[in-house]
DNA sequence: GAATTTCTTGACCAAATCGTCAATTTTTCT
DNA sequence: AGAAAAATTGACGATTTGGTCAAGAAATTC
């Protein structure tokens, strides 16, 4: 009993208690942060959805505003995962269809994540630091190269590579960040798995002949 | 001195100071609103906002709820005006085109209206009532059936209406819910016309070669 | 197994928040 | 002008909120 798994149960002793708490707060924090907003969130309402008494919760972080940047800090990670799906190389079609498959996939999955960064971008993004906002313009910048080239080589009609984006970002997040308006549009108490693959069908579709040359 | 102007200007003696505090009142709220939603704007920043003292709010409204409610009564009411383009007669390439300009156009001198919609959608449009909700599908549901007709006569290539109305939905909106991520994006301390207008062709172009059968 | 560090938690506090009220002023009506 | 109605407002109160604290319980280290 003893021995065998000694070895990977002991992986960072100094710090599991804390991980796994922190997680918990984080987890309970995104989701009421997600549909209530920074304010609109009590640390006590935090306090109950993970379980802990309010007091543990402020050894772990010391404002309700730390908890909120710790999770912009960590989500800002995955935020820009799909635009990888854009490459120089890559044939627009495929890396299109790609991106928009991706990205809704994303909605779909991480609807909380979605819509908390779509709360704090409709503030102004005042919780965003410098550094983080312009992290977020270099990413984009770089895309918008891939595009520019596309462009050049005449692989796309010319078009504008910024909004051209914007459509593509703000089609795919909406059925996120406004899942409820999709639904109450599709006639749907939800939106399910099949409502996703039909919208990137369209969302494909349209992009795709609305953006190659004609053939 | 008397008599002549005397008829248009006691017009509606009873209601004309309450009207004009009223709309004060609302003002000011739907611009805090629309920053911080329900839960984050404090009856006493609407009072000093409109420069009315907080008790005298109180007077003409029972709650802050009554508040936010009036404002979505009066805001739906504008809420679908530039679908109104849509209609059956009009050729797809026009009724398309003056949607996302009329669409794009309330985004930019509106944007306090946009977000504080767009905010109460994120929060899943709990203010909503069961009417609203219902009139809001209803108004969509009649101009999808134009989309519909549009393909059966062979006018745009076949496709799903409503994914298709979302996509055009989120895009325009996007503009003034997000405007900070856009103007982020596009490099610019703020959106201009200028930045409109080339959002306005782009878009455009997109749908109509994204929609219209190959000629 | 004792010492030390980390973690837990009920009780508490000052500030803020929504809403009330009663006294007063202004406007309207006759 | 005088009465009645509508509007104004400072002061106040009950409750909620973010955050603190100190004392004790677990876990870790030596």
């Amino acid at each position: 009993m003893a021995g065998a798994k000694s070895a990977p149960s002991r992986k960072a002793p100094e710090e599991r208690i804390r991980a796994r708490n922190e997680a918990k707060i984080l987890k309970a924090a995104v989701e009421l942060f997600s549909r209530k907003g920074f304010d609109g969130t009590r640390t006590a309402e935090i306090a109950e959805a993970c379980g802990l008494p309010k007091a543990n919760i402020y050894y772990y972080f010391s404002t309700k505003e730390a908890i909120y940047t710790t999770l912009i800090e960590r989500l800002l990670q995955g935020w820009d995962k799909a635009l990888e799906h854009i490459t120089a190389e890559r044939d627009p079609r495929e890396a299109l269809s790609a991106y928009v498959a991706a990205k809704l996939d994303y909605s779909r999955r991480h609807v909380v994540e979605s819509r908390f960064f779509a709360n704090e971008m409709l503030r102004g993004g005042g919780f965003l630091s410098r550094a983080q906002k312009r992290h977020m313009q270099e990413i984009t910048r770089e895309r918008v190269r891939v595009v520019e080239g596309w462009v050049r080589d005449g692989k796309i009609v010319p078009i504008d590579p910024n909004h051209f984006f914007i459509m593509l970002w703000a089609t795919t997040q909406f059925y996120a960040d406004f899942a409820e308006v999709a639904a109450v549009t599709l006639e749907k108490a939800r939106l399910s798995l099949t409502d996703y693959e039909a919208a990137q069908k369209t969302i494909v579709k349209v992009i795709l002949s609305g953006c190659l040359p004609a053939s």
